[in-house]
DNA sequence: TGTACATCAGTGAACGCGCGTTCACTGATGTAC
DNA sequence: TGTACATCAGTGAACGCGCGTTCACTGATGTAC
């Protein structure tokens, strides 16, 4: 139809974009499959069919049943941190952040029920398959490390001790991310919206309270908080790792080791 | 050899008691075989093998591999709750709970590598068939509510104010102990020992602090909490659901439904 | 712009292996007398 | 206590199906001249 057909979208597609659109597609219909029946019993057929594709296309392009997944995994495992992130970071500048973590919370339970079942095939995998585990950790260190630069802020705007370690707040709020995200789905009456919002924010009170107390106040029958070494149980548990108490550097690090 | 072979406990096995040592030897084979390689990935003559049987006995017991899974699910997904709750438990009356937290984080990702991947096995598995969602819910509901039941008393401890729901605290010491146990398969370094004793520390301390200040500056512009059915979802934040602020009503509720 | 050839993304049929399930059988336990 | 028969937990070989992977082929895109 149209002219010059230099600019205009539906100029004829080149081979590599072809390709890449095919890759794409692939890759989308993979994460829905992989996510409703796991990587073992998603059928290569399953998966390519529901691009559009024939089987051949898998292959062609991913080598294998298994690299498809790999391919997946490292272009989505961080998806979990990343997207947390950036509702924090919209929430921290919005007036309250409790609706805005009961939006993430909801969002990723109910809208998008692939998320969590993917998220967990892929840690399954990764537990499973020890080399693995190590890409996995690299792709989460780049978003983890922007989740806790906000912790950090956060952290500062109310006062909190110096040796409150962002990255240690940082985990705890992934932690209760996830969790709270799995237990939904089991029973969402016990999970109710505010609820990620609300633990966060009794968690920073209660760290500010950390703060200003001097002394922690804390759990019934607790030893008064040192700032010294945590020196923590005796026996079972090994020497202290770092970390909880660590100086808030939290300034992105990207992913030395 | 011996005398009367009454009480001995080598006497010789009633066929009642034959079959129920191989039922136990199977299950505690599943587990192992499903949390290594998952349930698809798990085959029934690794399983019967491990176990030291023949096929036909995994058949001759459950039926096939999907009952003998369920069976184990039944058996074992509540493990996570009673584990931690007994530690709780415990650490309620020692001296320092952050310690003995920070045991029970260190056993379960570290002493029993099985345990994490097999919880989430059921947990994928209970996705996936509905109907499976409702009996791990259940299986849930009592191990839950007696862990509510110590988060009760720890709240009354600190005297934290009547709204603040044992039930919810409850959820959220679940979500993260579950999301630090997955986080430290990952980057162990991310998650030492004490991180879980610490955030609940946090927690606490955010809880009474919310007290003290009279009004609880908690989840705002929520509407008040109405004792009548949740009502939820409309589209995108629903209105609160229940719970959050829910009285502390936390005496265990024996599973009905 | 047009022609001849090369490349290569995606096709579809075929292969063969692994695995869940079945089933006739065995031998030890249980029961009746 | 002993004998004859019934039961049944567990065996092991066989069946057949589904699935991952392979491969010769096709036709559209790219390239050389």
């Amino acid at each position: 139809m149209s002219a010059d057909a230099e600019h205009t979208p539906k100029r004829r597609p080149t081979r590599a974009e072809a390709k890449a659109r095919t890759r794409r597609l692939l890759l989308d219909a993979a994460a829905r499959t992989y996510a409703r029946k796991g990587f073992a019993a998603a059928s290569v057929e399953e998966i390519a069919e529901a691009a559009g594709f024939s089987i051949g296309a898998v292959y062609s392009n991913f080598g294998s049943k298994e690299r498809l997944f790999v391919e997946l995994l490292k272009e989505r495992a961080s998806q979990q941190v990343s997207r947390a992130t950036e509702i924090v970071a919209e929430a921290q500048h919005g007036d309250d952040p409790v609706p805005a973590l009961g939006r993430l919370l909801a969002n990723a339970a109910d809208k998008d029920p692939d998320f969590a079942p993917l998220q967990a095939e892929f840690w399954l995998y990764a537990v499973r398959n020890p080399p693995l585990l190590e890409t996995l950790a690299e792709e989460l260190r780049g978003p983890r490390s922007e989740l806790a630069s906000l912790m950090a802020e956060a952290l500062n705007h109310i006062g909190a001790p110096e040796t409150v370690s962002a990255d240690a707040v940082a985990t705890i709020a992934m932690a209760l991310f996830q969790g709270l995200l799995r237990q939904r789905r089991i029973d969402a009456a016990s999970v109710p919206d505010e609820l990620l919002g609300q633990a966060m924010r009794w968690l920073f009170a209660g760290i500010a309270a950390t703060g200003t107390t001097g002394a922690a106040p804390v759990a019934p029958a607790a030893a008064p908080t040192d700032d010294t070494a945590p020196a923590p149980t005796d026996d079972t548990a090994p020497a202290p790792t770092n970390d909880t108490r660590a100086r808030r550097d939290t300034g992105r690090r990207p992913a030395t080791r």
